[in-house]
DNA sequence: CGGCATCCAAATAGATACTG
DNA sequence: CAGTATCTATTTGGATGCCG
């Protein structure tokens, strides 16, 4: 290992990096990709408990969409979800201290979403100008 | 406004700061979801600029994926595509520097990858005691 | 209300072949 | 090398109806 030249030693340490990188952000994008994981969860921390509630909440989820996203959460330990059988029965989702991890990734992809919809403002108007 | 009571008014702001942090996510996950767009980011900033470095490097991606990932890239203003016109032609593809402003998204997104794939493999040998 | 089953349409992806 | 074109297979999604 040691005695392998620095470009080579360089270049393949630098490709290995590479490769625990794409792997760790592609295992994330595999957990919590897709374009509602990281909504319903959203909705569900910010008070958003029963089915109705958070298909309202989650702009664009269909019913059978958002079961299954919800089961699919439940078998990865982010929800769990809690049967009332009173009268009547009340199902509610809730969030497993799990999701609490997924805290940072939520903020960057806000704040990145934020600013990059600015940018996609500004582009637009300053494009307007050259093409009326 | 102000006169609505108490419960109401914060029910409200609650929502609207749900709906807020739900459409910046929902903005970004928009212009960098999917399996791919950051994977090919990732790759370019650790020095893979050409088409098939970068196919070998992005582990499972077609030649026709990552062509019309690239174009849509380019369009977004997040790479840009270089022409060398020598012989033999080559062509590289460079991050622009707004692609930098992805940098904490992709931190945030890589821990977190790190240690959820942890906790699978933990959860996946805990359960290895009671059904072997 | 909180789903599941079914059917159908649309989007996506893979394989393969071909081009400059 | 850097793609494009075409075809097909698979996935995904919406709509609808039904059920407890």
């Amino acid at each position: 290992m040691k005695e392998q030249n620095e470009t080579q030693k360089n270049s393949k340490e630098f490709s290995d990096d590479c490769h625990k990188l794409l792997s760790s952000v592609s295992d994330a994008l595999y957990a919590i990709g897709g374009k509602w994981k990281l909504m319903i969860i959203i909705a569900m921390a910010r008070g958003n408990h029963r089915f109705t509630e958070l298909q309202r909440m989650v702009n664009g989820i269909s019913a059978r969409v958002l079961s299954s996203e919800l089961k699919e959460l439940e078998m990865n330990g982010f929800i769990v979800k809690k049967v009332d059988v009173g009268y009547p029965v009340s199902i509610e989702y809730h969030l497993l201290p799990y999701s609490e991890t997924l805290e940072e990734v939520v903020g960057a992809l806000s704040r990145w979403g934020m600013q990059h919809r600015e940018k996609i403002k500004n582009d637009m108007s300053t494009q307007r100008q050259t093409k009326p």
